[in-house]
DNA sequence: CATATTCTGTGTCGATCGTTACAGAATAGG
DNA sequence: CCTATTCTGTAACGATCGACACAGAATATG
């Protein structure tokens, strides 16, 4: 292909969009800030990402495969449901309160809770919580079939419950608490397991 | 005192501006959207209450008293702690969802949950999200001054757990989670309740 | 080298944002 | 009635928003 070639990093700029919009939000984060953050200037932008829609739709899939996904596939990790649900709950309660690298809380939780964001994207990170919740029955149900839980659980009740564990975690993680403070609701979390106590 | 008198009822130009921030947030309600919900002109408007700020203190503190109270008072009834919490959940999993009369979640949990909303916002809001807390840990840590539970319980992070599932179902509730699949959560939380199983 | 193509940087577009100046209307006190 | 005071409505302010026109710079292909 002929043309001028791109003097700046495309994933290394979605990346920095990604923490901005993880930060702020959406409105919140105008294009003069995002692009300060990512290094280049509007009409580059554009062409790249074609709009500041587009590029938050990118930068929320972009999360999901870099951020969120190392923390959700402990789910799959344990000999029992049980040990995959502590193992994901455990785990975030060490990513979800900011650090050096990180700001506080997760992009999908928080992100598109009031309306009139653009529609796509609140269809689009809404599909991300919901596929938590389908993450987590299907770890259960999975649980039932191997004979892990009985038959008469009720498998949506109880991964509903641990994702608004998970999502009032992220809250509370924006609002500061600690890594030990969120693996102590973990705890008490986890000793809801059916047949606990 | 002189002067023309108002022609508004402030209260209900309140409850007003407070349901549309409730809906869309800080700042995708605009002035325009808060005039229009408000049946007020903005000069009229800024002399009653400042400035979209001031607005918005005023919204969340008359949403603190008219929406939040009745439902975390439930925390105080029932014979027990568990029964408290059960009650305060369960109206939760009846009032967080979208109905007739009000926009799905809790103004307090799902606001400034990014940065860059006005500071005074943020610590106002934040400040009734900790407050949720306080609640929580006060009637947890009578219960164990009444005996109701053992001096060992960790008190914080017993709190911090149940808190958590509440701004969850919040989170839920906006997803369009329904009554009845909130219940299902709220009975799945109360099986961690201590002693439980 | 010549040309087509694509990116960069400057500058600016119309729209909307929160806010307010100003003039007219409506009251209370004298 | 007259004046001071406070509200209402029109209209507009400067600032910022997302987005883009345009010209110049840099490459691949022929």
């Amino acid at each position: 292909m002929a043309g001028r070639p791109r003097e700046f990093d495309r994933d290394a700029a979605l990346d920095a969009a990604m923490y901005l919009f993880w930060r702020k939000g959406y409105e919140a984060a105008s294009m003069h800030d995002l692009c300060d953050a990512m290094g280049v200037r509007s009409p580059s932008l554009y062409a790249a990402f074609e709009s500041k829609e587009a590029l938050y739709l990118a930068a929320i899939e972009h999360y999901v495969e870099t951020q969120g996904e190392p923390v959700w596939d402990r789910l799959a990790e344990g000999a029992t449901a049980r040990a995959g649900i502590e193992k994901l709950l455990i785990g975030a309660a060490e990513t979800l309160p900011k650090s050096r690298s990180a700001p506080a809380g997760c992009m999908a939780v928080l992100g598109a809770v009031s309306d009139e964001w653009p529609a796509t994207i609140t269809r689009a990170v809404r599909k991300v919580r919901l596929d938590m919740l389908d993450n987590l029955r299907g770890r259960i149900e999975a649980a039932v079939g191997s004979g892990e839980l009985p038959a008469s659980t009720d498998t949506e009740a109880l991964s509903r419950f641990y994702l608004s564990v998970f999502q009032g975690m992220a809250i509370q993680a924006k609002d500061g608490a600690t890594p030990a403070e969120l693996r102590g609701a973990v705890e008490a979390a986890m000793a809801a397991w059916p047949g606990e106590g």
